[in-house]
DNA sequence: TAGTGGTCTAGACCACTGT
DNA sequence: CAGTGGTCTAGACCACTAT
């Protein structure tokens, strides 16, 4: 039995056990809003695990693993044998994490739209059906976007998806939601990771017609092939982004 | 010795306690090696948490631990109720890393070496010195290197370091060393991560003729401000790419 | 119901850091 | 030396999944 009597309840200073989020991350968050508000400044030692443990009545574990989390995420950094310090604020907290497009805007209070400019079958060419491990010929779905902010143009996005997932997001609202939020919100996909290359290219005429910008203007050339979480490929996209209306931000972390 | 002792010790299947390496990462050194040779094969189960714990004479905690490194770089998924799976394989294994260039280069068998054009003092312009969050006008160091694999150009790089820093990295190999390496290896720097914006150009004349295309190419500019662990501006730099010759690819996992 | 991963506890020993 | 984070144990209850 676990503490089933409430009278006996030690304090948790704020931390309630059987609420809905578990124990390290309300610890971490609470950690988090205190860094963030400046109760705990730039190279300040937390308390030790041990310290966080006492005060919250929690196990030292349970207080490591809310200290792990803040570390992962660049808000903390431990030194063994002196402590667990504040990192100082950095521009991008946080490591690089996929986001869809309007998703991303959205987090900067703007809105994103999309113009579709094309939507139905079609087959595989030989490097589409190697990216998305299919024979070539495979049947998939295509669809060419333009995405807008505030109206104006800052890329066009040219994207291959399974036949099946394909005619299951064209019956949705691609004109205001992400493809990555349709997939995991209404085809019920659990999105793993992307991987990118990154390239440069000059603007082709078709192109550079669709985004406003004369031809063989620079264009970012962002190559992202999306999987859900057991490593299927769901998503094959290229991007022609106009790196003078967004720029691509991205944080990574030395190994440790 | 290994087996150091012995009658009571239990077996732990190839796992060593006392070896420089702890349990749960030679659990995930051993896993990761079954994965990587076949013996689990993609969306296998792998054994339960219980299981591995039982079979190496660890606690299920060691072993979850282990598991948990493996979900972190991509190779296993884990649904709750169900159990721990081998994901499929995916180009890039592994998250977003920060590498050097020489150090990304060698790890594909490649030799990249540095002509190094201009190295010394310069006071800061007030975009570095935002960024490396000094006062304008800071004394700082400057090194402006052309990058080569094979010997052809792949890439300008300006960069921006401390003073003292700067004045440490001048004495040591900078064509053949990468200036990460050097940091770490060298000055003692620990370095945490970096904040990176992407964007395309056209190429200037000058840095066209350093890397050998024409003028108004499209070229990847990327603009990276390194930290240390503390959170420390490092190294501020402009690297301008002949994204023909190099590809930039990177993993994005999507937030749990 | 049985098995899985997710969370949590109350200890323990170690390596490393400061004094 | 005392205090810190790093590792590890042997349990426990929970939420979820399958049968």
């Amino acid at each position: 039995m676990t503490e089933t009597d409430q009278t006996t309840q030690p304090r948790r200073s704020g931390l309630t056990p059987g609420a809905p989020a578990p124990l390290y991350q309300q610890l971490s968050d609470l950690l988090r809003e205190r860094i963030k508000s400046g109760i705990y400044g730039p190279l300040d030692r937390l308390p030790s695990e041990h310290e966080l443990a006492r005060e919250h009545s929690i196990s030292r574990i349970t207080a490591r693993q809310a200290l792990g989390e803040l570390e992962r995420n660049g808000l903390v950094f431990r030194l063994q044998g002196r402590g667990s310090f504040v990192a100082r604020p950095t521009v991008v907290q946080g490591l690089a994490q996929l986001t869809g497009f309007a998703e991303a805007m959205s987090a900067q209070g703007l809105e994103a739209v999309s113009r579709v400019l094309r939507l139905g079958p079609t087959r595989a060419a030989t490097d589409v059906a190697e990216r998305l491990r299919v024979p070539p010929g495979t049947p998939l779905f295509e669809i060419r976007r333009v995405r807008l902010v505030n109206d104006s143009p800052v890329s066009f996005d040219h994207s291959y998806f399974p036949a099946d997932l394909g005619r299951r997001l064209a019956r949705e609202d691609l004109v205001r939601r992400d493809v990555f939020w349709l997939l995991e919100n209404v085809c019920g996909v659990r999105l793993g990771a992307a991987d990118h290359q990154i390239g440069a290219v000059a603007a082709e005429e078709d192109i550079a017609l669709q985004l406003g910008v004369p031809a063989g203007a620079p264009l970012l050339l962002i190559d992202r092939l999306s999987y859900d979480v057991t490593g299927m490929p769901i998503d094959y996209e290229h991007l022609y982004v106009r790196s003078d209306r967004v720029r691509y931000g991205l944080r990574l972390e030395r190994p440790r």
